[in-house]
Formats: C-alpha cells, structure tokens, sequence
DNA sequence: GCGACAG
DNA sequence: ATCTTGTCGC
C-alpha cells in the first residue's frame, strides 16, 4: 500500500479531478430551467449567498442573508465554515464555493423564495456557473449577478442606471450587462435556474438600491468579512 | 502554441 | 478570493 507524505498531499479533495467535475457539469445542465418564475408576485424572501476563504486559505466561509420585500428589509442569516475541497479553476467554481454555502442554506431558519449569487448563471462555458448549479441542487429559483466577465460578449450599456444589453455567445443570449449605478462599471447578469433573462435583470435592479451590487449579495459579502476579521484562520474549529 | 480566465 | 489607507472626484 502507497504511503502519502503529509507534505504531497494537497490541501483538498484530490479524488475529484477537473475532467470529472467538467463531465458533472454537462450532465447537470440539463436540468437547467430558463421558464420564468411563474409566480414572481409570491417571492416575498430574496437571499444574496457568498462564499469567501479565511486568511489561511485553510477554510471556506459561506453567507447566506435575507431580505423580505417589499421594503426589503433584512430578516435572517446565516454562516458557516468548511475546509477547502476543491481549488479556484475558472469555470468549475462552483465545486469549490457551493458546499459551504449549501450548509449555510440549512441552517438558516427562513426558506427564501429566490437566491442571488455572486458569480455567473447560464454565462458559462457549458451555461452552468455556480448559480445554475445552486438552482438545481436547491430547486430554487437563482440568479447570477457577476463583477467580471467568464465568456460571451455584449456592448457596453448606457451610463444610466438601469440601462442595460444583451451579452452574446454567438446567437445565443446568455445573459446581460446591467448598469446598476449611475456611472459605475456595470454588472454581469444571466439567469441561474428558473427565471428569465428579462426577470434576472429585473430582480437585479430593484434590489440594487444604492450601491454596484444588490443588497443581498452586498449584505453576504460584508457578513463575511466579519466572519473572516474574528476567525481570519488561525484557529481550526 | 497562445490568450482568456466568475471568485 | 485576499493583501490594504488614503485619496481623487462628483
């Protein structure tokens, strides 16, 4: 029997390689729902989730914070922490942040009615990026609101809030580039599960209020950089 | 072979 | 993602 040096051995999951997680992604997107939510007036809880890692790089930090509409008002969180499974590699990120925040998603006591992410929907290589991949394992209806570009390509959108085009592979329409202030570099915007490009660029502006990113996936982030500031990594609990 | 590349 | 304070501009 082959004997494993602490030293060699990496510091997540090396029995689940790219390739695998690439051919994963294949099967799953079929799964993927573009019909849009058939009742959007029943989404009274929307939830921004996020993913962060501790200073160590040793553990991952998932969010997860809920707002009830229509004043938006923030109603319940949760966090949690795990090891770090799986390494950043552009197009399989959802292997490496979805766990963390699935765990955060059980321990919140609110079930909410739509989840906003921070990353790509359907604007991915194989039209899976982590919130297509949360909608389906959830079941619920998600949407991807990205800082950066992964794939496609779209105009740049008028200088406007609220102004926004379409972002293109092709002929097909796989999201879109949404200006949610007034002169600040826009967002990437694509459906995750569920929901339709014209809702996800929809639900993204009106919960945009006054800040580049909504209110939920803004709340996340902040909720885990306190996490990160008391248990930075230095400590293994 | 080269460039791109969510967080 | 993370390392990080002040600073330029509306």
């Amino acid at each position: 029997m082959k004997k494993k040096s602490a030293r060699t051995t990496p510091p997540y999951r090396a029995d689940f390689s790219a390739r695998e997680a690439i051919e994963r992604q294949k099967e799953l997107a079929g799964d993927v729902s573009l019909q849009p939510t058939a009742t959007p007036n029943a989404v009274r809880h929307i939830a921004g989730v996020d993913a962060s890692i501790t200073r160590d790089q040793k553990q991952m930090i998932g969010t997860v914070v809920v707002f009830a509409l229509p004043d938006l008002v923030e109603i319940d969180s949760s966090h949690t922490m795990q090891p770090v499974v799986f390494p950043y590699i552009p197009g399989l990120l959802s292997f490496r942040e979805l766990p963390v925040v699935l765990e955060a998603l059980r321990q919140l006591e609110t079930e909410p009615d739509l989840l906003l992410v921070d990353g790509q929907g359907i604007a991915h290589p194989r039209r899976f990026g982590i919130a297509s991949h949360l909608g389906v394992v959830s079941g619920l209806p998600t949407i991807g609101c990205a800082k950066s570009r992964l794939t496609g390509t779209c105009d740049e959108p008028g200088m406007a809030k609220g102004e926004w085009t379409m972002c293109m592979d092709g002929s097909e329409r796989i999201g879109s580039l949404v200006r949610t202030r007034s002169g600040v570099k826009p967002v990437w915007v694509s459906p995750g599960h569920r929901v339709s490009h014209e809702q996800a660029v929809d639900w993204i502006l009106r919960t945009a209020t006054r800040y580049r990113l909504p209110d939920p996936i803004r709340a996340a982030h902040q909720l885990a950089s306190s996490v990160r500031k008391q248990r930075g990594g230095y400590q293994a609990t």
